[in-house]
DNA sequence: CTGAAAGCGCTAACAC
DNA sequence: GTGTTAGCGCTTTCAG
């Protein structure tokens, strides 16, 4: 291995030890620039020499494309978001932006971090977050960055949104598991106030309502484990217990099924049928085996991307938010359906 | 004459308004430089009314710090690697550090992703991964970059590395799992060739080996979840199958307990005891309830911290590697270990 | 097709 | 304390 280079390569150096200038030496890293194929040849081919590569820093400053898209995340914690965080950082830079990630821990200052990320001068922001407050958010659309808002349906009327259909999909959940048998339904809400939790809970106690059933409703708190454990027991211990669970998220699924068969000694479908949303990895394990709906996360991403790499147009079509058909996946936590196909229910 | 670039402010535009040089503005955001304390405060304050706030690229480019770490990571889809990067992301931050993701799915463009990367010239790669190619890692050396890897052995000389102490963690384990009365172990491995997995290996199959078992060994492939159900399938299904097996991660060690359990029919702790590695969430749940080692995350992502903000000292005590202790977790996976000190049980 | 010159927004020596 | 003067590494007119 060669000694470490003490500095950096650039651009001037490239120039002299070809005799050419730098303007000429610039051009032959724009594919679009007028260049006599023999002079980019020698360029590229010096370049990949010296290990030479233009500096994102300087060409930012000039060109205003800073490459960078700010990806804010606020609970690494629920499965789900690693799930989207792993896809989208792919996508984004296989077309050719950089990732800054933001984590908004609890107690953390995600204020301060959003405004490191801001001077960076990101092109886009995707709030990858349920729940990230709408100054931090605020801040972001105040600086001129574009802010794109995934899985929640944004507060500011500039933004964009990609989510999945929520409601409809917590509204087939419901068909599913009242066509199971279901009369005694329940609901375990996740973080009051996010569009996640609002549209899933009218989903869902909409469609029983419909169907002239009430709905015990019990909130969780947070999309977490512990926060399904929670809402369970006290869903769980008094008299009259439902025969059939919702709960906004996988997350809290698992929490209220582990709770359902190791606290109470609950038989799962049979006692209690259990289902979530999301379809995080987790709730096809076996040990699980758990009904929900699954977020079509690839498409999402596509979606995001496109509103990404056509950022010229900001502000144009904004205000949009699109709604991504979920997709019911029937496991062991619900009781079978007898014989109608579930696609004749849903709306 | 450029198209009009954005309508975010700059220094000179406070200059102007404040009727002063931009550099007595600049000398108000540095809280070393001479200023007086009334032009200081002036300049705050108009610069919160205007919003404006030093633009990270331009400075970066002079300073040379660009504040920008390179977080390499490969498999988001092990529980363990979104908890570190939540951790390490937030520590970050906190320290003024701003985080550029760079994922390495498999499949994906690693390669042009870190030269992307290095073109923000990053202050330091922190690689969270147990696979990322030699090649990858030594584009970043030879950039320049100094490389610290989380959770694996360097194969760089010049590179800084934090790890669990994995060899004694899983000796430990493997002394309390033949407390518990293993007779016949099993070893379910992760990728080969990674340091985690030849270091929990060696200690696990050491220990076992001095105290006169024979350890049967089975490849995982890879620290997925898929990986330990087919290494247990294939390790369960003959005659003479162990009554104790260790995974060289957790998300191995559910997969094979889900197929023990599942698939086998197998009663855990008692037919065969199961322990993993980590100490992922899943892990503590009701429904796995797994034994295993817990890594020192906090205390790992503090000494990656320390040495990133200590750049300077970039190649002095270059080849450093740190092993901090794990801690035992005995779950309900695993038979709990008579009264008796373990010497007295052995004879 | 190529080169000279003028910056992008900011910092860092220097003077005053 | 404050202003002046050079740039950082690159892109981008505008000549030639």
């Amino acid at each position: 291995m060669p000694p470490r280079p003490s500095q950096r390569i650039t651009i001037k150096d490239l120039a002299r030890e070809l005799g050419m200038s730098v303007a000429t030496v610039a051009r032959a890293f724009h594919p679009e620039a007028d260049i006599a194929v023999a002079t980019r040849e020698a360029v590229l081919r010096l370049a990949r020499e010296r290990g030479y590569q233009p500096d994102a820093l300087a060409r930012s400053m000039i060109t205003g494309r800073t490459g960078i898209v700010g990806v804010l995340v606020a609970d690494l914690h629920n499965p789900f978001y690693p799930q989207a965080l792993a896809l989208l950082t792919a996508a984004l830079q296989a077309a050719g932006f950089n990732t800054m990630l933001v984590v908004a821990e609890p107690g953390g200052t995600v204020d301060a971090a959003i405004r490191l990320l801001l001077s960076y001068r990101p092109e886009y922001a995707v709030v990858l977050a349920t729940d990230l407050t709408t100054e931090a958010t605020a801040t972001c659309s105040a600086a001129g960055v574009p802010l794109l808002f995934f899985n929640r349906v944004p507060d500011a009327p500039d933004a964009r949104g990609v989510v999945c259909d929520n409601q409809g999909g917590a509204a087939a959940l419901a068909a599913h598991m009242i066509a199971g048998g279901m009369r005694r339904p329940g609901f375990i809400g996740g973080l009051e106030g996010t569009s996640t939790h609002r549209e899933r809970r009218d989903g869902f106690i909409g469609h029983c309502t419909a169907g002239g059933l009430t709905v015990r409703e019990e909130p969780g708190g947070a999309f977490t484990y512990a926060g399904g454990q929670d809402a369970a027991r006290r869903l769980l211990r008094g008299p009259d217990r439902p025969d059939g669970l919702f709960c906004a998220g996988d997350i809290m699924a698992l929490g209220a099924l582990d709770t359902a068969r190791h606290e109470f000694g609950l038989r799962v479908p049979e006692d209690l049928a259990i289902a979530g949303f999301d379809d995080i990895p987790m709730a096809a394990w076996p040990a699980h085996d758990l009904s929900t709906v699954r977020q079509p996360l690839e498409a999402m991403v596509e979606k995001t991307l496109a509103w990404v790499r056509g950022r010229p147009a900001a502000g144009a079509e904004a205000g949009c938010i699109l709604r991504l058909p979920g997709q019911l996946m029937e496991r062991g936590t619900t009781r079978p359906v007898p014989s109608l196909p579930f696609k004749e229910i849903c709306r």
